[in-house]
DNA sequence: CCAAAAGTGTTTGCTCTACACCCATGG
DNA sequence: CCATGGGTGTAGAGCAAACACTTTTGG
């Protein structure tokens, strides 16, 4: 398919989507079938649809690629240099959005992806057009959030234990945590309350699971989470 | 002017400009010449052109209106709701700007404006379009990004005293600052240095002229700056 | 000599860090 | 009873906040 460079740009949406699959944080990728950049990696995205919110057009293109709808979703960067698509003028608006443990996303190739798959930030493979780019910005945004908001919550199930909780800062951060000094603090900011279950049919000693008190995002007003 | 509405989106890009101005944080504004929203404040901007960037664009509209060409510039957020505009599609990215005092803009009615002011965000105007909020969010970045960055250097000439730079710091956060706290962290930071000149002229013990040792954007790794 | 802002240290409380042992369960 | 991760407190160091007086100049 060829598209010629009109003189409007077109605007689209390309999303960061984080989750923590076996321990790693890993983004979701969609291995590209057509050209340009056909056979690399690319983020889910596409473009926005006449008379649809830019968020709108974020949250669309991820349930058609994952099957989830609700979502946590924020906006991150407008990539707009001329020629970063080699079709024509495109601006692309990028997202970032993380998927929650409660949910099981089911991958489904769609038009323009012959794969979508689950990838380790840590090694990940040549990217089309400028969307390592992307996905660096997407990384440095989440590592800072997870120090001044709750938005931890959105990588875990409802009910959780403060080992997990611990883990996904683990994981985000890329180094270990004392855990007395991170349940203190985590306990001093009032995020979280225990609730009367425990974990059961471990091998030890059942652990006590925990909810976030909201789930709306929450905005502490200092970095309160510097571990 | 009546535009219809297209199938695809236009881009523009809107800036908010702060300097500051008579001891107090303003805003560069335009007020509206033609419909819709004539005779409203709006924030200066205009379409992004074809082959060029989205910064190109925030730079070429600020220098029609200031005249100022080296300027402080930063992607804020992209705003697109489909009816924001009630031209048609317009997905418009903002950007935010700071003006330093060695800089004497000279504001320049444009076509679209019959005249281009400075007014203090403390008391602004009703604003066209969405352009209050896309203040609000520039506002929350602007008191931020003064903790964990050396942007306050934006906004003084090459040559400042200690307490000019405190002041940029107690109009922006809106408190008054303890002199000698405020002296020992920035200086802990190693963001500025002395140097040989003093202010001369005035009616008390002339003050040490301090630069900041880059003019680069610094960005700390903790949120130092905290008062 | 008066007015005005510049410049300068110390004490106190709080927060962060480092660190090791017992507990509860399943198998 | 063994293995496993869960759960808990304290002491010392470093950082942040509160606070008042002397200095230097112009007029």
């Amino acid at each position: 398919m060829k598209i010629q460079q009109r003189e409007k740009p077109q605007v689209a949406v390309d999303i960061v989507v984080f989750a923590i699959i076996n321990n790693k944080l890993s983004i979701l990728l969609i291995r590209r079938g057509t050209k340009p950049f056909k056979g690399y990696w690319a983020l889910p995205g596409g473009m926005v649809l006449k008379n649809e919110s830019l968020k709108k057009a974020a949250i669309r293109e991820l349930k058609e690629e994952t099957g989830i709808g609700d979502i946590y979703l924020e906006q991150l960067y407008t990539f707009g240099a001329p020629f970063r698509d080699p079709r024509g003028r495109i601006v692309s608006v990028s997202y970032f959005a993380l998927i929650s443990k409660k949910y099981k996303p089911v991958l489904k190739p769609t038009t323009d992806a012959v794969a979508a798959q689950w990838l380790g930030v840590k090694k990940l493979p040549r990217l089309a057009f400028d969307h390592k780019e992307i996905i660096s910005y997407a990384l440095k945004r989440l590592r800072w959030k997870l120090e001044y908001t709750n938005i931890a919550s959105q990588l875990l199930s409802n009910y959780f234990t403060l080992s997990e909780l611990q883990h996904v800062y683990e994981i985000i951060l890329g180094k270990k945590l004392d855990k007395r000094n991170f349940r203190k603090k985590i306990l001093s900011l009032d995020l979280i309350k225990p609730t009367r279950r425990k974990r059961k049919g471990v091998a030890y000693r059942p652990p006590q699971l925990w909810k976030f008190i909201t789930n709306k995002h929450i905005v502490l007003d200092k970095r309160e989470l510097v571990f």
